[in-house]
DNA sequence: CTCTTTCCTTGCGCTCGCGCAAAGATGGGC
DNA sequence: GCCCATCTTTGCGCGAGCGCAAGGAAAGAG
């Protein structure tokens, strides 16, 4: 760990460069002067976590902020009787835990890592102190959170409305969209995704999503391997998410 | 339409110093100087809307942002389709519509009046411009959206792995946290309530619904009317929304 | 008071999706 | 290269909840 001021870099390997680029350019700390962005680097530490392993699990006390920097995790839940509800997986720049952080309290659901993972790490206090500092840094911040509302309160809507099948299109192609790599006439999503992943996303089961993908999968909509899947016809599964009749 | 500062008050009725006694100690206003906050109420407006009128619809572009006075306002989407889905119920000292003022474009769902409402209304560029100079304002909105999501997250959740009857207790148990009246040994939740509504409300039919207060009014558990909901037992509810088996 | 509108109930048939069970596929560890 | 853990498929039966249709009840308008 080390600190995580570009001021103060430890060496400027290209990777480095990446990620101080990456954060300069954060919708977190657009609108912010340099100086003002570099005092809120200084006070990050970098860390960096193994697949598998968590950033911090539900239930405990929320005393940092992340912001991804590198690799993948994913956002879930469980519930009492120990069902398993993923709700978001988030990419290099997005803020992990933040919510949690900036009301107090507990994190309401765990961040783990899918992949090895390079984040920055604030204190929960000090990130506070540097908002109230400066005005547009919490701005920032509220805007973006109000994206991921919005953004929660259209998946609630479609899951009270909508049928599985549709529900899974679009998690597949929100996926796409979000971690999707293009490649010879296909998008690949490029991370593990098993059929239980899918289902926790959806709110079904591996067994109902296993079926879809198979059908799918007979029609030439995509491609699936052990936990991967490859998307050959978005047209055809925007299709499907729009509930309308295949072509 | 009066201006809303409270150094320039109309005239001083008993109603009126309800209203600045309220904003003065809602949670968004926390921590903020007096000045400040009299600066911030200066600046907003006040209005009126008569039961089922709109305070905004969804798909229009955002301008401005309310604070909820007195009287109770439903917040609901539309799909394409024309199914309803109820997101909330929002009550005296609930900001409505903040979220697509601060991030810009349009209202992703309708407010609507349930019953007369008093509300103060802000420009949008004219609170950004407010949460910039004041880093706690922005702050405190933060938080506020912050435990929204929170609980969004959690109805989510909750609509991802439960069953219907489940998540009806919990909104009816919900409902008579946020807006229910203490009478005689029961919980009166005390707005107009259909079994539409709350079917909205939980992701189901209204048929269903029916059946299931029906089925609860044999147990002794609610009491209904027309569009009322009467809570007997609380406690049998929360058995229910808690999966657990009745006594 | 009557008409109209809105809301509520309930029978019935049916579909979607659940979930067990069992067998097969895949890949990593050593 | 073999074994084992994990992931996937699929048959089967079933049950929760849907949604039409029809009738009844309540409230407000005039």
């Amino acid at each position: 760990m080390s600190a995580a001021s570009p001021s103060n870099m430890p060496q400027s390997s290209r990777e480095e460069q990446g990620w101080v680029e990456l954060v300069a350019h954060l919708p977190l700390f657009r609108h912010l002067p340099a100086s003002v962005r570099e005092d809120v680097l200084r006070r990050a530490q970098r860390r960096k976590f193994d697949d598998g392993t968590f950033l911090f699990q539900q239930g405990e006390l929320a005393r940092v902020v992340y912001i991804l920097i590198s690799g993948r995790v994913k956002l879930l839940q469980v519930t009492l009787e120990g069902h398993e509800v993923i709700l978001r997986v988030m990419g290099p720049g997005e803020m992990v835990g933040g919510i949690a952080a900036l009301i107090g309290g507990d994190y309401p659901a765990s961040a783990q890592a899918v992949g090895p993972c390079e984040v920055l790490v604030w204190h929960r206090d000090e990130m506070l102190q540097l908002m109230e500092q400066h005005g547009r840094l919490a701005l920032n911040a509220l805007q973006f959170l109000a994206e991921r509302f919005h953004e929660l309160q259209d998946r609630y809507r479609e899951l009270a409305t909508e049928r599985v099948e549709r529900r899974v299109a679009r998690a597949l192609l929100r996926l796409a969209r979000q971690v999707g790599r293009k490649e010879e006439g296909r998008i690949v999503i490029d991370f593990p995704l098993s059929r239980q992943d899918l289902a926790e996303m959806t709110g079904t089961t591996l067994y109902t999503v296993s079926r879809i993908l198979r059908q799918w999968e007979q029609q030439g909509l995509i491609e699936t391997q052990r936990v991967r899947v490859h998307i050959l016809s978005p047209h055809g599964l925007v299709r499907i998410a729009e509930d309308l009749p295949p072509e």
